[in-house]
RNA sequence: GCCCGCGUGGCGGAACUGGUAUACGCGACGGACUUAAAAUCCGUUGGCCUAACGGCCAUGGGAGUUCAAGUCUCCCCGCGGGCACCA
């Protein structure tokens, strides 16, 4: 009898066997050509979870693929190891971060290696080392003398609790996610990237990604948000209750009051209708104005209160605030517009003030009808008579010519625009600009887990950086978290040292780096991962950029953006001689279960719930029924999840792998179903039986292994063709990342095979031919089982050091086809002819079939279109 | 609101450049093995009509282009994602 499939040992044999070898290391000093497969990295939160398996998994297909192919192959492993949660494990368990994060490492390592993956785990890096740090300490420094690194005045989400800024999913409706307090805004001076220095060049270059996604293409390019239009000026009067500014001034410095105010506009050709001016809560004057007037400081106060949760309630509402100030329009001689502070207007986007022109802009007219400001259409539509064009509840965007606007009016928008602009920059009001809604990058975290800022603050010298010596600048390890904030603010033996520069007592800085500048060039340290410097020119030029990136879609931009700009960074400082890190992306979709809940609302684990006798669900425990609920992504909060670990535990890595590769498309979410792997099992279960029984002399078949007998009384042509036909169709679908078409096609081939097998007299030598071609397809997706079938089969040949099998041309010919006949369009009967046949022998053939003269009832032929090879369609 | 994407059996999904719709899997049903169950194996399985041959209808809905449409065009409906007072 044959031993039955043992996942576990056989796993375990061989994933040891593969680590003595070293198996998965590049070789240095191959010829061959590179190919660097990298997943994103994960976050060492505790164990690893479904997304994880289905990511690693794909990547390891490409990797082992790709080896198979020749190429040698880097594809190594790391963790993206700072970051808030193991803070708030040390506040929760008082474990220390570095701790609890190292710890969550040796799990997850121990989970990864149990999958089987071909990493080369030597190159194993942690963000949170300092043999990381180190080197993005230096990055820093050369960022800040090479003038992409700056500071300046940034506001933050604050909880006046805790005493502590929060990041934007901290804060819930306004409050804070742990004290419950209101949230404050606060302006705090922060560290920046100029990330908007590359803005046109960041979009420009996304045409040059073929291999990536249009979709995270699109997303990064609405998200740099380049728009065209003008900057203009609006010369200010004071107000009528006096206080600031009399008479306008030109002049530059002086009160904001007495300049004349800056907007921006998309749509120059509207200036003639506009009806108002509106500043942000935050623009300089509205901070001004709001030192003589409580009303508009308590405007401004509001509406920075309205944290980015709460505004869901007022979301409809445009409201603002007559600042008494009046602009005059640039051509209208003597119209003045009223000046407001409005809760619409932001100061991140454009110069942070704007003209309204309720007649072609929604939130304008909405504002203008609260505030009984005038609207004046300028823009009348084709089919509209410019005398009595007027504007109801929605404002006009679209196509149409000029009117009520003096030297534009007959003109259509593209002219007025150019036009208008011309006369602004000779009156010297204004010209045409571009302008992106990407801002730079806040790299300041007022938090202790992370790479810290390697400055110093000096009363007497200002911002200076550390010592390159000195670095790096290490994160103290005794440090607690009984006292609210920042532990580095109030650890004075490591905040507190001597000025670089003057020897003075000065401070450290104690903020530290955004996690998302660590895994901004993780993929370029993975090159040279123990070097003395960041990066060596031998060994990135080596190997980037990334031939392929795997990763979810939840980073198309901000991940995906910081790691472009920090490779031209990295560029700029002489450090690489490339622009873009990932010649190729693939975003995978997410893992989803259905959601469980009892009477109460409590979500409920899969494994608490089951399936009654009338086909519903009822708890576990006591039998009460459950509602089910959507399938959505597997997350802890809703307790929709499935641990890999039993899964592999009970299944094995292999049938796991296999799972995650069949039914739905890599780019699309997975449905997880315990029958879905339960199938996958069985499968694995059925070829480890085919090839036992091959090998066994006691089958019956009277075959011993490695002396298949020639026996020819079924010759298997057919089976030779679905098998060459399956090598060509696995081939292309692992190009294309189809894996589930590649699996499904293996699936095929083995039943083809197994029908072979069942006719007592099949050819034996095809039939191990073709058990010998499902090893080698299905090797990259589940390595362990082939690997042990194929020694059994070949004991004296290595699979891995196989190469990719080729599809023979000859077989993937058909001798003879069947054509489908159709009649009027509807398949009617189908022919065989060589597939050599011309256009007139299938047209005769056709027309003699009994089934098409039955459909044709005496009609007269009008037409008979041939595609030799594909269809034959009588017209009548 | 704007911008993308997707709708195919009971379910997940195949279908290359328009050319035999429903591959492969799951589930279901029937059978074999078993004292029985599990596991395994074999067979059937889009719907409707028919004893059968065969026919009709089906790719969210409606139109159009074409000898031919799941595939291309337009409109509508539904679902999902991204961005959001972006001037």
């Amino acid at each position: 009898m044959s031993e039955r499939y043992n996942a576990k040992e056989i796993e375990a044999k061989w994933q040891a066997s593969w680590e003595a070898e070293g198996a998965y290391q590049p070789d240095p000093e191959s010829e061959q050509p590179k190919y660097y497969v990298l997943e994103m990295f994960p976050y060492p939160s505790g164990k690893i979870h479904m997304g994880h398996v289905r990511n690693y998994t794909m990547g390891d297909v490409v990797a082992r693929y790709k080896r198979a192919r020749g190429y040698n192959v880097l594809h190594p492993m790391g963790w993206d190891a700072f970051g808030l949660p193991a803070e708030n494990a040390a506040m929760e368990r008082g474990v220390h971060p570095g701790e609890w994060t190292y710890s969550n490492i040796a799990t997850m390592r121990r989970q990864l290696k149990s999958m089987g993956l071909s990493l080369d785990w030597e190159r194993e890096i942690a963000t949170c080392h300092p043999g990381y740090y180190v080197h993005q300490q230096r990055m820093f420094l050369d960022f800040l003398e090479a003038g992409l690194a700056y500071r300046k005045e940034s506001w933050v989400n604050w909880d006046p609790v805790d005493n502590t800024v929060l990041a934007n999913e901290q804060v819930i409706e306004g409050r804070g996610w742990r004290s419950g307090a209101v949230v404050e805004k606060r302006l705090l001076s922060q560290w920046f990237f100029r990330i908007t220095e590359y803005a046109e060049e960041l979009l420009q270059a996304l045409d040059g990604l073929e291999r990536w996604p249009d979709k995270v293409r699109l997303m990064q390019s609405n998200w740099i948000g380049r728009s065209t239009g003008a900057r203009l000026f609006f010369p200010l009067i004071g107000g009528e209750d006096g206080g600031v500014g009399a008479e306008i001034v030109g002049e530059n410095d002086g009160p904001e009051a007495a300049k004349p105010l800056e907007v921006y506009t998309t749509r120059p050709d509207t200036l003639f209708g506009a009806s108002f001016c509106a500043l942000s809560p935050n623009h300089p004057l509205s901070a001004e104005l709001a030192v003589e007037n409580p009303a508009i400081a308590a405007f401004a106060e509001q509406c920075n209160l309205l944290g980015t949760g709460e505004e869901a309630v007022e979301k409809a509402e445009k409201i603002g605030i007559d600042t008494g100030l009046r602009a005059r329009h640039p051509f209208i001689e003597g119209r003045e517009l009223p000046v407001y502070v409005a809760n619409f207007v932001l100061m991140d986007y454009g110069t942070g003030a704007i003209f309204g022109c309720p007649a072609h802009d929604q939130r304008d007219l909405d504002f203008a009808r609260k505030y009984e400001l005038p609207v004046i259409p300028v823009v009348c539509p084709a089919d509209s008579n410019a005398a009595d064009f007027e504007i109801a509840n929605l404002a006009y965007t679209d196509d149409g010519k000029l009117i009520n606007s003096d030297f534009l009016d007959g003109l259509g928008i593209e002219e007025a625009t150019e036009t208008v602009i011309k006369r602004l920059q000779a009156a010297g009001l204004g010209e045409a600009t571009i302008n992106y809604r990407l801002r730079d990058w806040g790299i300041s975290r007022q938090r202790y887990w992370g790479c810290p800022i390697p400055v110093v603050h000096c009363s007497d010298c200002g911002v200076v950086p550390a010592a390159r010596d000195d670095l790096p600048v290490r994160l103290p390890d005794d440090v607690s978290f009984d006292a609210p904030g920042n532990p580095l603010d109030s650890h004075v033996a490591w905040r507190d040292v001597p000025c670089p520069a003057c020897g003075a007592p000065a401070r450290r800085d104690t903020d530290t780096m955004d996690t998302f500048v660590d895994s901004s060039w993780y993929y370029a340290r993975f090159c040279s991962p123990r070097a003395d410097e960041p990066v060596t020119a031998e060994d990135v030029n080596a190997w980037l950029p990334v031939d392929q990136y795997i990763g979810g879609v939840e980073h198309a931009v901000l991940h995906l953006l910081y790691s472009r700009f920090f490779m031209r960074a990295m560029k700029r400082c002489g450090y690489v001689t490339i622009d873009e890190p990932f010649a190729g992306l693939f975003t995978q979709g997410m893992v989803c279960h259905e959601t469980y809940q009892d009477g109460d609302d409590k979500w409920l684990y899969p494994e608490e719930v089951k399936g009654d006798d009338k086909g519903g669900m009822v708890t576990v425990a006591s039998g009460e029924s459950v509602h089910v609920g959507r399938s959505v992504s597997m997350s802890k909060s809703k307790r929709n999840v499935v641990d890999p670990e039993e899964i592999i535990d009970s299944y094995g890595a292999d049938t796991a792998r296999l799972f995650m590769l069949s039914d739905s498309p890599p780019e699309r979410d997975l449905e997880w179903s315990d029958t879905g792997i339960k199938g996958a099992w069985r499968y694995l279960g059925t070829l480890w039986r085919m090839v036992s029984e091959f090998t066994d002399s006691d089958s019956g078949e009277n075959v011993a292994p490695g002396a298949p007998a020639a026996d020819a009384a079924v010759p298997g042509e057919n089976v030779q063709r679905a098998i060459h036909q399956a090598v060509a169709g696995v081939t292309q679908d692992l190009e294309k990342f189809h894996f589930n078409r590649a699996v499904a096609r293996i699936r095929q081939l083995t039943n083809e095979l197994s029908d072979f097998r069942s006719n007592k007299a099949f050819n034996t030598e095809v039939y191990l031919e073709g058990l010998k071609i499902i090893l080698r397809l299905l090797t990259p997706m589940t390595p362990h089982i082939c690997t042990e079938l194929w020694q059994r089969l070949e004991p004296q040949q290595s699979l891995f050091a196989m190469p990719w099998p080729e599809a023979e041309a000859r077989y993937l010919q058909e001798d003879s086809v069947i054509l489908p006949v159709q009649v009027n369009g509807k398949k009617r009967a189908t022919i065989e002819l060589p597939s050599n046949h011309d256009k007139a022998a299938a047209e005769s053939a056709a027309l003699a079939d009994e089934g098409v003269q039955r459909a044709i009832a005496g009609k007269a032929v009008r037409k008979v279109i041939v595609v030799p090879g594909k269809i034959v369609n009588v017209v009548i």
